[in-house]
DNA sequence: AGCATTTGACCTCA
DNA sequence: TGAGGTCAAATGCT
């Protein structure tokens, strides 16, 4: 990451840098969180093997606090994710608040043909960002897309899938960002209300779950868990629907564990790795993870899960896959939370 | 056949 | 009046 204090990186890209370093961070307190909730102290601390690795975190989060702190925040997106230190990631609670509430409530005068419409979210208030992924755990449905005067990329409309099955109000607009098109602006529009309550909640993800909330409570940094209450809402629909067990994530998630929490000094690598790994078995086909452009947007990359003008079967996001749901969350938990924040940790490639 | 995406038309608001 | 947002028929993939 090349940024010189001559200011001739695009403050979008910057803002996107700082984004990244924001969200890693955040990842990096849950990790510590559940790092000590598991007792995987023992393991890292032997004498052999280095120092605790919850020091090593802490090490490698008051780097990251210094780079933020360089960077100084890019544009207003990244600043005001660095000062809220939270993305909407709480659904319906405060950490939403600046969404505006889609005005969907209208009805708009049938007859004539397709279209008007009433501009959600117009003038009010929007959770904006800017990511490098436009995967965020969940299900979007593409609806609209529209060339926007002064901007080179068009933008790209979605809406919950489970608007319909379950009226779940949120939106979401997505453009690439003018300096930097392999990121993106998103803006959310209300929030999510979808929530399957007939799954259960993979223990392993309850586990990091309350190991995460036990972080939040020592860092005022961590978004509220209500967003893993959702998520696994979420999970646990996609799952219900596909008869996935929680096994695999179970065990792949207490299988990574060990990698990932070693002191090896891999453990970005390994993060990785087991995120996609996690991803791989879990049946990812999801179109919105990776962020590849593609499809006419002109690069746009939002959706191409179902490929080209059909796409039975692809989604938004995320599949309909209970396993991809659960990596959705599971990833939400280590580096996802919920709703509609992106995760912690990108995966792009 | 079912479903998601595409795309042009239509509507609303500034 | 026009930009932006949404609808829904058409399209195409699985």
């Amino acid at each position: 990451m090349a940024f010189s204090s001559e200011g001739d990186v695009p403050a979008e890209t910057v803002a996107a840098a700082v984004n990244d370093l924001v969200e890693v961070q955040e990842g990096f307190v849950r990790m510590r969180g559940w790092v000590l909730s598991r007792d995987l102290q023992v393991q890292s601390s032997s004498p052999s093997s280095g120092p605790p690795c919850t020091e090593l975190m802490d090490a490698m989060m008051n780097k990251l606090s210094s780079a933020i702190s360089a960077l100084g925040g890019g544009c207003d997106v990244a600043m005001e994710a660095q000062a809220a230190g939270r993305w909407d990631l709480a659904a319906g609670t405060s950490a939403v608040r600046q969404m505006g509430e889609s005005s969907t409530g209208r009805r708009r005068r049938r007859g004539g043909g397709r279209g008007g419409g009433s501009r959600s979210g117009r003038g009010r208030p929007s959770n904006k960002r800017v990511a490098t992924t436009l995967e965020d755990g969940h299900v979007w449905r593409k609806y609209g897309q529209k060339d926007i005067l002064n901007s080179s990329y068009p933008r790209s409309y979605y809406r919950c899938t489970h608007m319909l099955d379950q009226g779940c109000p949120a939106k979401r607009q997505t453009q690439p960002c003018q300096s930097d098109p392999s990121s993106f602006d998103i803006t959310y529009h209300g929030e999510h209300t979808c929530r399957d309550p007939s799954t259960i909640i993979p223990t392993a993800i309850a586990d990091v779950a309350g190991a995460a909330r036990d972080v939040g409570a020592a860092a005022d940094n961590i978004i509220s868990f209500a967003a893993a209450g959702y998520a696994t809402g979420g999970v646990a629909s996609r799952m219900g629907r596909e008869g996935t067990t929680t096994s695999t994530a179970t065990h792949q998630l207490s299988g990574g564990g060990d990698d990932v929490f070693s002191s090896s000094g891999e453990a970005f690598m390994q993060w990785d790795e087991l995120a996609v790994a996690v991803v791989g078995s879990a049946g990812m086909t999801s179109s919105t993870v990776g962020s590849a452009p593609g499809e006419n947007d002109g690069g746009n990359g939002d959706t191409a899960a179902g490929g080209g003008g059909g796409g039975g079967g692809g989604e938004g996001s995320f599949p309909s896959s209970p396993s991809a749901g659960s990596l959705g969350f599971m990833v939400g938990s280590l580096g996802t939370i919920g709703d509609e924040d992106d995760s912690f940790f990108s995966f792009d490639p």
